[in-house]
DNA sequence: TGTTAATATGTGCATATGCACTTATGTAAA
DNA sequence: TTTACATAAGTGCATATGCACATATTAACA
């Protein structure tokens, strides 16, 4: 049977009547299953999501509110307000009065700077282990590649074609 | 103040003391989510999710018992049990028995078959649209790059480093 | 052959996520 | 200033996900 589509890319799995398949997203979505289960495994540690981290690294570099922390992370508001729960329970993220009052200015406390040196090196050893396993050069040619996918596929509404 | 890791990899973010940033497995994330939006917002018109799609695709090239095709879209076994449940009741997928009576055994109807058609006629635009997004060559390439870091990074429990 | 371990699958529950709606505050215009 | 609209954030609800446990079937072995 002859399909209408050809197979341009390389298949992950045997094809057996010339299918093309799931292609560059699911290959991603494949690779950050498994990157995110690599960061998570060495993070859980210190009790530490990888969402988590990236929270208390941006705070920790811009205080910020939640707005705009969410629109850095391209996370959803709500999903970020709860997210940011456990680290205001733990006294890492604190909330502080901004000039409109209807803002809550996230900013890290003292105990929440300390634990985010501590949560940095472990994120550190985890990125050390990566490319590693991945070779130096790899990981950092893959993450230019990231990035320039990043600055070329805007977020949001469908880009016309 | 003067930070324990260096800053090794370019940021997305201002860097105010030279913080490194969540980077390859944040940057990977981040380009799933807009990737897999990418996407969806295309199958959508047809009513399919990506991670159904897949299971389709995958279906209709081998059929296969659920544990078979969770691990090969390394998906929970009971999350694509779940997944799997629209596109039977849709009459797409059905369950055949197999040698061994544990498993149940999904192929494709006919009318699975015509769907998966003109669902991979929508995906195939999809990426069409990417790769005009992106530069085809830059797709190809990443392609390539995703395919090598799955190869070398397996899933799992941790890998000693 | 009976008993035990392994395998394939389903289900309940807890957590995560995201949308819709609500509330509070700020801004602009009548 | 009063009214109407915009913005920041929280909460309820629905769905998705994944783990732990339950069930059915097969395989292994004493």
């Amino acid at each position: 049977m002859k399909n209408t589509l050809p197979c341009t890319l390389p298949c992950t799995l045997p094809c057996i009547n010339t299918t093309p398949l799931p292609c560059t997203g699911g290959r991603l979505r494949k690779l950050t299953r498994r990157m995110t289960s690599f960061y998570e495994q060495r993070l859980r540690t210190i009790g530490l999501k990888l969402s988590q981290y990236s929270v208390l690294m941006n705070i920790s570099m811009v205080p910020q509110s939640l707005l705009q922390l969410a629109a850095r992370l391209e996370m959803d508001r709500t999903t970020l307000t709860r997210s940011l729960k456990p680290l205001v329970e733990c006294g890492w993220v604190a909330e502080a009065p901004a000039d409109d009052a209807r803002q809550r200015l996230l900013v890290l406390t003292l105990s929440g700077q300390r634990f985010r040196k501590r949560a940095q090196r472990v994120w550190g050893e985890a990125q050390s282990a990566l490319e590693t396993q991945l070779g130096r050069d790899f990981v950092v040619t893959l993450n230019a590649q990231l990035e320039r996918a990043l600055s070329q596929l805007k977020p949001g509404l469908p880009q016309e074609n």
